[in-house]
DNA sequence: GCAATTTCCGAACACTGTGTTCGGTATCGT
DNA sequence: ACGATACCGAACACAGTGTTCGGAAATTGC
């Protein structure tokens, strides 16, 4: 008793014109109606399966997750005690598609599309963290501020300095992330010194 | 040949009315329907106005704007050798409103609203930072990467730590931002021998 | 105060998009 | 082949957007 092949086809139809869309659109401008012309499938189709646009979009990104599961565990079968870097793999990969780069960092649509994908990268994580110790610091407020330090890395890569390779990018982001800024990189928002 | 009363007078009720709004309705939900019943003014008048609701939004987001910048260059007291924090003054004036946490929290109205506030944010920042030094590192970076540190540290503190003192949290804030993660807490998404 | 100007109101309108319903048709699993 | 299931697509009610326009009301400058 498998899963009937029409509503793989449908779904996968949905899942794919979604992504394309998003790949030449704003998220937040893309219809219903845009997807179901995109995937050839029909209205009441749609909402047999899907109970909105966002629905679809998180149900979407349900195979990102699993694709991220599958870079992150080809670490463990790898080179282990050397090392693996889940993170500069990442940087590698997008690298190459500069489409969704511009759709996460899109104005009205980027926001929405981002939590989304921060929301999976977040899952995917806390799996990998397992139980292991935080340094004393709160388990989720890390989980939640890798995420964070790494779309904001990735943001300004796009937004500031495209032609920069991953390798770079990926040593600013362990920069940020385990070292800190430097003492005076912060100084106004942190300890003001600011001659008023 | 000020300002028109009516014209003063139209605006602050509708950046009034969206404040009031946001604060018990996610942002996203909102309509402008809402907001004219709310302020008590004419559709038309809306939108000789403003051209959307999100026009609105960041029109009113000028006036937290120069809020920060008060807030922020009124370090007339504390002002010694430790110097004036700015973000720990932040954190306690957010604590004391709870519903302003709750909408920057908000599933899909909170994501629109928090890059809304990030850009307030990180403006304000850019101007106080001036062209001062940023330790080697790009400075957009490091704006970008200041403003996202603290949203992330204020929402985990709501979600997560709600009774938590503004002084602690200050303290986690500080720790993420200037020290970095310590060793190992990032194990898995980080490779553990450091190349650089 | 008074007049000229500006703004506001509110109803009407066209438009876009959402989400549901339902009978007929095509496709699937066995 | 047959029964079950999924798909189609048109029609519908509904909510929200953004514009237009004439008349009423408030404001400013004098």
């Amino acid at each position: 008793m498998g899963i009937d092949r029409r509503v793989a086809r449908t779904r996968t139809a949905l899942y794919d014109a979604l992504v394309a869309l998003i790949r030449r659109k704003d998220y937040a401008t893309i219809t219903v109606e845009d997807i179901l012309a995109e995937a050839n499938v029909g209205r009441s189709t749609f909402y047999a399966h899907f109970t909105s646009k966002d629905d679809l979009l998180q149900r979407s990104l349900e195979r990102l997750r699993d694709l991220l599961i599958e870079v992150q565990q080809g670490s463990g079968h790898g080179a282990d005690a050397t090392g693996w870097d889940p993170a500069r793999t990442l940087f590698e990969h997008v690298s190459e598609y500069a489409d969704v780069q511009a759709a996460l960092a899109g104005g009205h649509g980027g926001a929405v599309l981002r939590e989304a994908v921060d929301k999976v990268l977040a899952d995917v994580l806390r799996q990998a963290m397992g139980t292991g110790l935080v340094g004393g610091l709160p388990r989720e407020l890390v989980i939640q501020h890798v995420v964070a330090t790494f779309n904001t890395t990735l943001h300004w890569w796009f937004e500031h300095r495209p032609e920069m390779a991953p390798a770079e990018v990926d040593a600013l982001f362990r920069q940020l992330l385990l070292r800190g800024l430097p003492a005076g990189a912060a100084a106004p928002f942190i300890v003001m010194a600011d001659p008023a």
